[in-house]
DNA sequence: GACTGTGAAGCCATTCACAGCT
DNA sequence: AGCTGTGAATGGCTTCACAGTC
């Protein structure tokens, strides 16, 4: 078992493995091969197993991977054998979606709380949740414990919210304004730019087609 | 100018490139250096010269690059000179936020149908768009010329939908969902995954800051 | 026989460093 | 002098192929 620099795109691929290990102990399967998982998910069996190789050595050979073994460890490797509290802020469409969208309640996070600067949403409800007004970040951020933020604001209060929430102990950002945010080193943040992956479309329905003329 | 395989990497960046220059037209800004657009999008500007030389020679030397003619070289290789008719199937929270997503309605896109099964949504209205039953999907697609369809409904309905999308003639679709779609080789798909996301931020918070103890 | 774990090879993307223009 | 465009060097990820194990 050898560790140190993990490649991101390792990292995201065990996210994928995870949920289909899930999906499989949900449905009763015991053992899966690396073949099999690549199968499911859509990449090679040799990058399945480098990829878990990273972490340790999962598997008997001969045999393949004990499904429920294997996702707990991807859980533990993922950090989500332990709750995430969540602040979004911004409830606007996109805050509001979040909010009620299951994915993000499942697997280790739990939204704590939403905020909102707009005077004519503070105080109404979203589910369980009051929209909150920033000015109660601060002690909301500490009391909760909440680490992740989410950012779901217009680009041009994006790098304001990053500053507020890094300064009342959040250490980790999901940005879904379409700007990249400066912060401290320690800091980790990433965006998630629905506008890139659809513009991605457009280029091959189009620039690539035109090569292959 | 050579051409053919041109990384998905540089594609990404390129559209970010576009929508920041967009912002420097917006302000006025007549010329750009490749070091003055990798300050604002996070990249360093070697990678800007070279992710623009796979589409051609759009600087000066000594000067930089004009903003609005490479804003529009830009538009031009993203394929967003023309106007693309999306279809968004799922009027769930996300399903709406996306539809009400105003980045979705710019840069040449734009939303012409809103689709659900759910016999309790269908007939209500999401701003100006009707949400209409699956069965009217076929002739919906071909009035509308939609190209490009948007799926935002639950795992166990994305590949059905994703099969009714390309026998109407859609070309690529984005996918919410997480999970992934089995399609023809000719078609494009993109997952967008935020849980994805999240899990590489715990990841870090964990795992990398338990190596560098 | 089947499947994992892994060093080596191959491939792709990024960075470097400088020649070429203005 | 300043900045682009690009071949060469580097670095990193993926695939290959096979030894090791059950």
């Amino acid at each position: 078992m050898k560790t140190l620099k993990v490649p991101e795109a390792t990292v995201t691929r065990l996210s994928i493995y995870s949920r289909f290990l899930e999906r499989l102990d949900r449905n009763g399967v015991i053992t899966v091969s690396s073949g099999e998982i690549a199968e499911g998910v859509g990449v090679s069996p040799a990058q399945v197993r480098k990829d878990l190789a990273y972490f340790g050595e999962f598997g008997t050979r001969g045999v393949g991977y004990n499904v429920k073994d294997l996702m707990k460890y991807t859980l533990k490797i993922l950090g989500l054998d332990q709750n995430w509290s969540l602040a979004i802020v911004g409830a606007g469409n996109l805050g509001f979606a979040l909010t009620t969208y299951h994915g993000f309640n499942v697997r280790g996070f739990y939204i704590s709380a939403v905020f909102d600067n707009d005077p004519a949403k503070v105080g109404q409800k979203i589910g369980r949740l009051e929209i909150l007004s920033m000015a109660s970040f601060p002690s909301v951020a500490q009391n909760e414990n909440i680490r992740i933020g989410i950012i779901a604001v217009p680009v041009r209060s994006a790098q304001e919210v990053a500053d507020i929430m890094i300064d009342n102990g959040v250490l980790a950002i999901l940005n879904f304004a379409p700007v990249p945010l400066s912060v401290p080193e320690h800091i980790e943040t990433r965006n998630v730019d629905m506008s890139v992956k659809l513009e991605i479309l457009t280029f091959n329905l189009g620039f690539r087609a035109a090569q292959s003329l």
